[in-house]
DNA sequence: TAGAGAGGAATGAATGTTCATTCCGCGTAG
DNA sequence: CTACGCGGAATGAACATTCATTCCTCTCTA
């Protein structure tokens, strides 16, 4: 997000100090100095720090879902679903630095209220249809959908967090072994 | 840990919260409330927060260390090895409740002290050595070992999360359907 | 066209609250 | 009786939040 104005840019500033540091080692002059903002200013624009952190949880939530649906199609087999996926995941990332970390790291957090809460079910939920489906087609392997999408969701944040402390260079040649990888701890294996 | 003295149920509380709630948004009142004892009385063991944070941190990671190398021999074939890994991590997470996602969740943190950090980078690099070994004997999957450890790491606490949390029970069956998604997720396949 | 004035935006010092840490009086074991 | 371990109220620092004031920009007037 490039901000053009300071509510986006409290907003981006935000977004980066809590990835960074996490939603309560993070103070609202901290946001405020990063933004270039007066500390009285973020408050013109949000009620309060927990408004704040779920305005960004929401946004981004629904972004990431709005990403995934854009690639997806129920037509497709499963393992070009699955890439579709795996290449929305890779997008969005690409696209919305610290986002997705953000996300994994206050995914339970205290902070979060009811709709954010929701919000993020609606998202796991994506991922519980596509691996339901495929175990119905006998594609995908035999595990509980929810650990499926912990194996999945969890290697590829973790390897995420790697990229953006720059332990790893996200080259095409990486992205592709990655997503084979994932892709045959989730397939079914005859 | 079965808290026998003070020292004891102080280090067990605060473990169980800086895992459920992380450390920042956990009060030092609150450890104290939750191991029965006066906030005081945690001054007394421990000189601040920090040196009680590190102290968790470093105890458990030397834990993990000494149950995955209690379980190792490089004598054993690359695929029996990973077994043991696997069955080290399942068994250091039934004996330490909690442990393993507080390591996790602050692997990273700002509280973190260089010795504690040292601590976890050499506990990654055991896991680094086995996958070099294995990727030299052609068995496992050329990408940076670093990726790997992020692969099978990164899902495995998920998962465990999903554990503690209770939306998953870790009965025989589904471990060795996960531990066999994680071996293919990281093997060589022709 | 210049200048005054209104109204909204922005600021950061001031406020009240919450927390880590300290301190002191109490009880208990030796 | 004494000394040590303990609890929890007391303290001060740091924080989120507020608000009186300033600053900007646009508009209306002479």
């Amino acid at each position: 997000m490039n901000p053009e104005n300071k509510r986006d840019s409290v907003l981006c500033s935000a977004l980066a100090l809590f990835a960074e540091r996490g939603f309560d080692a993070t103070t609202i002059p901290m946001i405020a100095n990063s933004a270039n903002v007066g500390a009285g200013t973020i408050y013109r624009y949000f009620e309060n720090k927990e408004v704040l952190g779920n305005t960004l949880f929401q946004n981004y939530v629904v972004t990431f879902m709005k990403t995934i649906e854009a690639h997806y199609s129920e037509e497709q087999s499963i393992r070009q679903q699955f890439h579709h996926l795996f290449r929305a995941m890779v997008l969005f990332t690409n696209e919305n630095e610290h986002a997705l970390y953000f996300i994994k790291k206050h995914s339970g957090a205290h902070f979060l209220n009811e709709e954010s809460r929701e919000d993020f079910v609606q998202l796991l939920n994506l991922f519980r249809s596509f691996f339901e489906t495929g175990k119905e087609q006998g594609v995908i392997r035999e595990l509980p959908s929810e650990a499926l999408i912990a194996i999945v969701y969890g290697a590829f944040l973790e390897l995420q967090n790697l990229v953006r402390v720059g332990e790893l260079v996200p080259d095409p040649e990486l992205l592709s072994g990655v997503e084979e990888s994932l892709w045959d701890s989730v397939r079914h294996h005859s």
